[in-house]
Formats: structure tokens, C-alpha cells, sequence
DNA sequence: ATCGAATTGTAATAAGGTAACAAATTGTGG
DNA sequence: CCACAATTTGTTACCTTATTACAATTCGAT
């Protein structure tokens, strides 16, 4: 029925409950080694952002937090965010003004972004040859890559089918 | 002195009045191409794009107008760049939440982004074979790309330089 | 137990962006 | 030239996103 579950692809139909537990497990395990803590509010922000499997703002998460009982302020979600983002937990899409959770962490990635137009989903790409070519397009002009952001826009297979209809 | 003038590049040395009135030109052009005017703002707001030869905030662009005798309301600097960014005269990086002259206006690209995070100065890349590799990940999930952001942050050649000393 | 560091709560405000509508300007057909 | 429609500009009001600053609390290790 399910695919093999590919962490990366959030368009393919696949186990929500087993890629959410599944995160959290793998979050649980890397911020250990770290040193560093998932507190409550770290996690809830965490949980929450998986159970939407999209894309939200941190005003949207922020109100989620008050109704688990956390600060009403924004940096209580602000600081959340960031942390997850820091820690290869979570994403920022420029592009949105939102945050995603990371559906891989623990791989050394640095992903690029499919949002869809229509379902606002957000799926994560192995993107090794689009960075690569950023690279290499880059040091023509001496200039050194550090970060990148790489978000496209456009339609996902199951909104591509209904359009076509 | 000044090499053979290459329009994206941003970081080479090069004659700010001339990629100014060129591009100025280009503009105008085009436009009369298409049929759209070019207005007093319009004007303006690109001259201050093409002089400051970075990317600006809105609020930026919109006290420069404001100092030029026109409006001191967001919509009359945000109506202005919106209109330069929908006839391919300026870019909004997302990253930034800011707004750059285009210095190749007329040629049908979708450019690559190269943000220096010391002097904050922005060039465009050709990229044609960072869009294709994009657009054949995204293939892979079945999703169709229609517009993609691609920026990315690090050292322009200059500000590298004056690091390594 | 206690001290310092990290974390959380809260208030206040800055920065970025848009909707709605009125006034002025421009271009066009009569 | 005049009237009319379309476009452009000005202005008010407001919404969303994000940060600064500081107080209160909790955590961890001596």
C-alpha cells in the first residue's frame, strides 16, 4: 500500500504517523549527542510542525503553543523555531515567511524546497548537483558559496493530475 | 583598467555610470516595447536602485522617493517596485526581503543570486544549469517547477580577499 | 544548597506588507 | 477641444512578521 517510505518526498502517500514518530525519535537522538535539550516547548514546537506536514508561520505556531499552554509572545515561537533551525531540525522558507519541519535530519543536507502553488505542501529534494552547479557558477566569479536558499515554486504530481482533469 | 564590461557581475571592478545609464536604457526600451510606462516613481525608484548598487528594503527605496517629493506611503514605493520587478527591471530576494536593480534587463533569464554577507553587494549568475538540475530533481517527485528562488550567501571575491589578510 | 548558565515569560516596538478608496493624470474617440 | 475610461498616484488604515530588552524561572554541576 505505502511505498517505501521516502523521508524526503512529502507528495508521495505514506504513513504520517510513522514519519512523524520517526523524526521525533531521530531529533531525540541527534540533540543528545549534542549536548543540547529538547525542553517542552522545543518539542511541542517540533510535534507541531509535523503533524501539519507543511509549511506555517510563527504566528500560526505560536497560537498552537498558547493553546498547549506556552507563551502568547512571539519570541516564545521565534525562539522554537530557531532552535530547531539551527540544530537541522527544522526549515526556513524564505519564500513563505514559514518554518517546516525537517523530514531527514541526521543526514549532512542541505536541501532544496517544492512547494506546491495549490496544497502549500513542502517536499524536500536531494539536491547535490543543483548545489554543485550553484558552486561552480559562483567561483566564476570568485565568489565562495556559504549558504544557500533554493525554493521553487510550482505544481505537485497530485495537484498537476487534478489540474489536468 | 576596467575590464570588458560584463553586466552580472556585480563584484568586478567596473563603471558605475555607464552600467547605470545602460541599463537605464535597456529599461526604457523595453518598455516602450511593451507598451508600459515609465513614470516619474518608476523612473526614480530604479535610479535609486541602479546608484545604490545593492539590494534595498522597501522602506529604503521608499524614504529616497519620499525625499524626491513623492509620496511617503509603503504602496507608493511598494507599487513601484512591483511594477520594475514584473517587467524584469529589478529582483525582490526573498532572503533579504529586499529589492536589487536588474543589470541585464531584456535578456530572458532567471538568475542566481550571489549575496555578500560583508558588503552586501549582490551580483547575478548564469545559471542555466543550476535551473535544469533543479528542475530534474523536482522531476524525479513528479512536481513541475514554475518559478524557483535561488540566492545564496558567502564572500564576493573583494571581501574575501581583505578576510585572508 | 548555591551559583552560573540556559531557558522561558512578557512588554514594547520595529520592520515589512497590503487593502481600500479618493484624487489626479493620461490616452482615446467623438 | 471635450468627455470618458483606464491608468497611475496619494493617503488612510491596518495587518503580518520579527526583534530588543529585561524579568522570572529552571537546570546542572559543584
Amino acid at each position: 500500500m505505502w511505498h517505501e517510505p521516502d523521508q524526503g518526498d512529502a507528495f508521495a502517500p505514506h504513513d504520517h504517523a510513522l514519519c512523524q514518530s520517526r523524526a521525533l525519535a531521530e531529533a531525540e537522538e541527534r540533540l543528545r549527542q549534542q549536548g543540547a535539550r529538547l525542553t517542552p516547548v522545543r518539542r511541542r514546537t517540533l510535534e507541531i510542525l509535523l503533524e501539519a506536514h507543511r509549511a506555517m508561520g510563527a504566528y500560526e505556531v505560536l497560537d498552537r503553543l498558547a493553546e498547549a499552554g506556552f507563551g502568547r509572545q512571539p519570541p516564545v515561537a521565534y525562539r522554537a523555531l530557531e532552535f530547531l533551525v539551527e540544530h537541522g531540525l527544522a526549515h526556513r522558507l524564505q519564500r513563505l515567511n514559514a518554518f517546516a519541519a525537517c523530514l531527514h535530519p541526521g543526514e549532512d543536507h542541505a536541501p532544496v524546497f517544492l512547494i506546491c502553488r495549490v496544497c502549500d505542501k513542502v517536499a524536500e529534494a536531494h539536491a547535490g548537483n543543483v548545489r554543485s552547479e550553484l558552486s561552480s557558477a559562483a567561483g566564476e566569479l570568485g565568489f565562495t558559496v556559504e549558504r544557500a536558499t533554493v525554493e521553487a515554486l510550482g505544481l505537485c504530481p497530485a495537484c498537476a493530475g487534478r489540474d489536468a482533469e
